[in-house]
DNA sequence: AATCGTTATATATTTATGGGTATAACGAAA
DNA sequence: TTTCGTTATACCCATAAATATATAACGATT
């Protein structure tokens, strides 16, 4: 008789899981870490702002708004600085399209998670 | 006129790429890397071969076996020490179990991320 | 000119990860 | 009892990655 899947794992909450991203010539470029940073500048209109909501350091924030500008045939946010309120940042409408295709994206992405998984259960 | 996701991204060969695993509590369990050392200790008999054809180290190799067969419900590798060989390792049919259904599983990912990825370019 | 909060950048420090090395235990066979 | 290659485990070091700290530049407003 031969052992199924479920045998092998037994009745732990084992579920399939995984990460999707965009990326270009093997280089990561797109992941949930940029799409949240994204909506929280949008929010804020600051880099440092949106990188203290994410609990991250200034300038983890600034190196992933550079990679974004640098790989991206537009800019996804434009920054400012000097100025009344020291400056700021906004995003493109390029970044508002992707945000929006990476939604659904991951909605996919977790419908295909959730059929897999329920072949282990 | 809204602009489109090509236009953000530009002529670059951009790609959606992924990465999927079996977890259990939140702690990954299976992914490729296991499934391959497996795979090597099949045709090998031996951890240690196995990690040197993976170009692992030893202890590297010995960590992803032991939380294997501490996570599992059964088994996964089957170790012995001492004898004329000075010892051995193979691999529980619920072992090829789980390296066949994953072999399944990548394809369906694959082709999930050709899908996605016609949608970019 | 002084002020402000921001962008932009360099440098140092801490933390995590992987690898290297060493060693004991094992047990069949000679 | 000696030999063998393996499993099993501890300990230290090197490199990489994340984090912290410091500082210059900016420009509209006052």
């Amino acid at each position: 008789m031969a052992k199924t899947i479920k045998q092998a794992l037994g009745e732990g909450a084992f579920r399939v899981n995984g990460k999707l991203w965009i990326e270009s010539n093997g280089k990561r470029f797109f992941g949930p870490g940029p799409v949240e940073l994204l909506e929280l500048i949008d929010q804020t209109g600051s880099i440092n702002q949106a990188a203290k909501k994410m609990k991250l350091s200034y300038k983890k924030a600034w190196e992933i708004v550079n990679n974004l500008n640098t790989m991206a045939a537009q800019p996804l946010v434009i920054t400012s600085t000097g100025g009344e309120k020291g400056g700021g940042s906004t995003i493109s409408e390029e970044a508002r399209q992707l945000i929006s295709y990476h939604r659904s994206l991951r909605e996919r992405f977790q419908a295909f998670l959730d059929k897999e998984s329920a072949k282990l259960g």
